[in-house]
DNA sequence: AAAATATAATCAGTATACTGAATATCAGTA
DNA sequence: TACTGATATTCAGTATACTGATTATATTTT
């Protein structure tokens, strides 16, 4: 920028990137009210069905979230009794998290509610659109990897 | 969802949105530490920059953000003396947001810095296919309005 | 084996973002 | 004018997300 303002808030790819996910995120979350569940609680549990077993650590990785994070979204599902923290008889610094039965009951219920929700925020875009959208969030989510 | 398990987490929409945010938004927050800023801060100065003496029902309305939420980040810039909350006459209910000298000061630099963070960022895109996203995530967010 | 290094999880502290309740003020009506 | 409803902000409480420090346990090096 030389001289004049030239930066607008309002059209900035960061900018319209935190809005667009504040908006999914919030009619996620209205979806899920029902089953007293936050979208991150629901995306951990998404992880654990295709695989339990795994360290808090290897959560965090397939989240794209922090230990910390991690640790706080663990510690509610296991409050709200989906999933149990076990200690690695391999390796007694980790957990190793497991879904519960009543996780498991709540699978299929709880898919269905986040692939209607996707389709629906999918079904403003042609397919076309919305596989060249997905393919450009991918490249910013692995750029510099 | 008939029988068999259709979703899948990491090709959800909702799911790549949030990432791909997250990635963005630390980055830049990186960006801004030098200033001692967070990206919502940056941003609340950057509409402010643009047009100040609004309330902060209006502010949170361009950043689309809640009543709460903007009480919590123009708190913590006023502390850091960029911004300036006085009584409007005309409804005292109402505060009228102000940027100081020493907002207006980081103006230029911080901009600079924003709109370099927003050309990397959307390097790795096309021209074409910059605007196609970012018309996209428009299309997210006044989805339904 | 002892020391140094690395790793998994937790704790303390801060910032964003929301809901719902409370407070203060304003606007229109009985 | 008193009442009713609406509006702007704040307060209390919860969840996500991070940094940096700490603890416990593993691994590697000397």
């Amino acid at each position: 920028m030389g001289e004049g303002v030239i930066f607008d808030i309002e059209d900035a790819l960061g900018f319209l990137l935190a809005k667009a996910h504040k908006k999914a995120f919030n009619e996620f979350k209205t979806r899920l009210e029902p089953y007293h569940l936050t979208p991150p609680q629901f995306v951990a549990m998404a992880f654990l069905w295709k695989k339990d077993g795994i360290s808090q650590i290897q959560l965090g990785e397939l989240m794209h979230a922090d230990r910390t994070t991690i640790g706080g979204i663990v510690e509610r599902l296991e409050k709200l009794g989906l999933i149990k923290r076990k200690v690695n008889p391999a390796d007694r610094r980790a957990c190793i998290l497991y879904v519960t039965e009543k996780g498991w009951s709540l699978r299929k219920e709880l898919e269905r509610v986040a692939f209607e929700f996707n389709k629906n925020l999918g079904m403003i875009f042609s397919p076309e659109e919305l596989s060249a959208l997905k393919a450009m969030l991918r490249r910013i989510i692995y750029r510099g990897k």
